[in-house]
Order: structure tokens, then sequence, then C-alpha cells
DNA sequence: GTCTATATGCGGATAGAC
DNA sequence: GTCTATCCGCATATAGAC
């Protein structure tokens, strides 16, 4: 077949997923054409068929990570009781950022141009708003999701860098989740049911 | 005089100075040796009469960094009641973060090696733990610490990468402080004067 | 003490052959 | 549709001249 001497065997498609594993392995800065290309066995001006220039490939990337976000924390949304409901989110926000975090943070720092602006990444926001929103009986309480957001994303970010040092966090993340809690419950009805699960499920744990 | 053709003009204090600079204006990743060597009329060779290499002057720079940061701290730590120091120490935090935050963000997420481990750094650490201790009542309240110190840098970096949208966050900041307070403040005897003054004092405002 | 010249390595992007 | 070849830029770092 001397007329498919190059036959077609990328896809859009194909090249996002190596770019998303670039990240994840190749640390948030390590997304190199020439290492996308070179990991799916072509060269580096073959992908400018299916991407007219990186940031286009950039923002797909982002906004895949959010979807792979978006799967996880949506089964940890499903808990009828509010409470329970954002302390599960919390965990499942958090576990993705530490166990994924040059994935997690490609996607949270990326500093694109207003046209890429990420449905999932906004899909993302509403989840962990009307999670917060559930425990203080405000509808769109954004200060509480802003507040509890901030929270997790200083915690990860920090516990990543390293920061804590030998000492260890030592009951910091319970502590913040719980002064959460508290000043979201004080926000509703004083008068509620005593259904207030402990912080305990909220560990260092690692994704299957 | 043909003995000094090249006469001495850089010092370390001078490299150390500029390369900060270029952290500040140029970026958490615009340290670079030429760009340095260029603000001060040399070539980038005639650093490695003073810095080894690359990563000794990046050492230096986290190091002055936090110092710059140690400096601002001190100064609002003065305060005697507890809550107060708190909140001012929040507050002053808050704002080198977001007005400078390239150097914040290069000397907090320098992932240098065990050797180059900052004093300055371990001071700031200190001021935090000190003031978060003073008004939960318990000494080296460490889980207080790290809570709060989360809280604000997450805070500070969510916000300036635009995450929180067109929207803003619409008293996150304050919500936030306000649950740490008052969680701080119920591990303490929970018998206090009534002081506690609002979170008003901590808005966005520029250094001077 | 600073220089030029150079080695080696990375990256994005384009023109034009096949 | 993919290639080779190339241009451009960036970087750290070293050898040896002045």
């Amino acid at each position: 077949m001397l007329t498919m001497a190059y036959p077609k065997h990328l896809s859009s498609a194909d090249i996002l997923k190596t770019a998303v594993n670039m990240v994840e392995y190749g640390g948030t800065d390590g997304l190199s054409l020439r290492a996308v290309a070179s990991a799916l066995g072509v060269k580096a001006p073959s992908l400018y068929r299916y991407f007219p220039h990186k940031e286009v490939l950039e923002a797909a990337v982002a906004e895949e990570i959010f979807n792979l976000m978006l799967g996880e924390f949506r089964a940890a949304s499903e808990s009828a009781d509010p409470e329970t409901r954002l302390r599960r989110l919390a965990d499942t926000y958090l576990r993705f950022a530490r166990d994924r975090f040059p994935l997690y943070s490609f996607a949270v720092q990326s500093r694109l141009p207003e046209k890429y602006s990420s449905k999932a990444g906004k899909a993302v926001w509403n989840l962990l708003l009307e999670a917060a929103s559930g425990v203080s009986g405000q509808p769109d309480d954004t200060a509480a999701a802003v507040a509890i957001w901030s929270f997790l994303h200083g915690y990860a970010t920090l516990e990543h860098f390293g920061v804590f040092g030998a000492s260890g966090p030592k009951g910091g993340l319970e502590r913040g989740v719980e002064a959460f809690m508290s000043n979201f419950r004080s926000s509703a009805e004083p008068v509620r049911k005593e259904h207030r699960p402990r912080a305990t499920d909220i560990r260092r744990q690692k994704l299957p």
C-alpha cells in the first residue's frame, strides 16, 4: 500500500489522553509537544494537524482533568445528609489533590484566556457550593464555599510542598474541617437533629 | 590602570538583591542567571564567581524573601491582645501574599534540598504558631496554626489565579477567619472578655 | 574578575518534501 | 498525515583568554 506510507493513526482524543498522562507523571510543567509526540510514536509537527498550538491543547487538558475530578466528586455528593455530603466531598477533594497533585495543580492553576473557560470547572465549583450551602442552610452560600475551598486547597498544597515539616500537620486538617462545620451549622436553623459525625473519615488515604 | 581592565563591581549581595527583583517582577519561574547578569550589566558566567550554581542562589533568594515576610509579620505580631494579634497577622500575611505573589509563591513553594532549610521560614512559622496558640489558649497548638495557615494560603492562591470568577469571593475571607476565631476561642477558657473585633479589618489593601 | 566562545540541553513553531 | 530540516528562542554550565 504505497499510497498509505503515512497512514493516519493519530486522533485528538489520543493526543489529549497522552497529554494528560504527561502532566500526571511529568509534573505540572512537564507538558511538551515533543514529549507527547514521542510517547505516541510520532514527531512533534504531526500534532499541529489536530491542535493549532499548544495553548489549545492545554485548555483541553485542563477540561479533561476537571472532568476526572467531577466524576469522583459526583459520587461523593450523593449522600442525603448535608453534613455527610460535605464531609465526603471534602475528603474526596483532598484525596484527589494529594494523590494526583500535578493533575490537580495544573487544572486549578491553569490561567488560560477567558475563551477557554471550563465547563467542568464550573460544575466542580457548583458541587462545592451546593454542599456547603446544604450545611449552612443558606442557598448559594458563596462565602461558605469559598472559605472551605480555600482551606482544602491550601492544606493540600502546603502538604505537597512539605511545608509542615517533620512534625507534620498534627490534626490541622480535622481542626479546620470542624471549624467550618461548626460555623456553617450555626448559620442554619439553631435546632437540628444531633447528627454530627466525627471528622475521622478524613484521613490520608490512597486512591484505589 | 591596565591591571584593572575588569574591575570588581559585583558582590553576592548585589546579585541576591537583583535576583529577588527578578522573581518579584519576572514571575515565579523568571529567575535566570542570564537575566540577573544582564540587569547587573555583566554576563552570566561572571555570577559563578559568587554562586557555585543556581540552586545556591535560589536558596539565598528564598531565605531573603522569608526575611522580608518576617519583617512585616513581626510588626503585626506586637499587639497585646491575642485575638487582635492573630487578626493582624492574618491580615498582613494575606496582604504580602496578594501584593507580592511571585515572591510569596517562590518562597513557600521552593522545594529545595534539606541542606538549604530556611531559618527565616521557620521563624515565620513560629509567629503563626504563637499567634494561633494565643487565641486557643493551648500552648504549641500546631493544629490551629496549620488550619488557619492552610486557609490563608489557599485563599491567596485561588484569588491570584482568578478561580473565584466574576462573582468574586463574596465574603469568603471574613467567613473563614471568623470560623477559625470562633473555633480557637472555644478551645480557650469558656469565659472571656467580650473583646471580639469584627473581621472588617481584613480587606483587599495595597502595600504603601 | 570578567570576558568570549562553546557545549549541551530544553522548548514552540513553520516550510516544504513524500 | 507524517515526515525531515530548520529557525528561533530559552536555559545552565565550563574552558580558557585577557
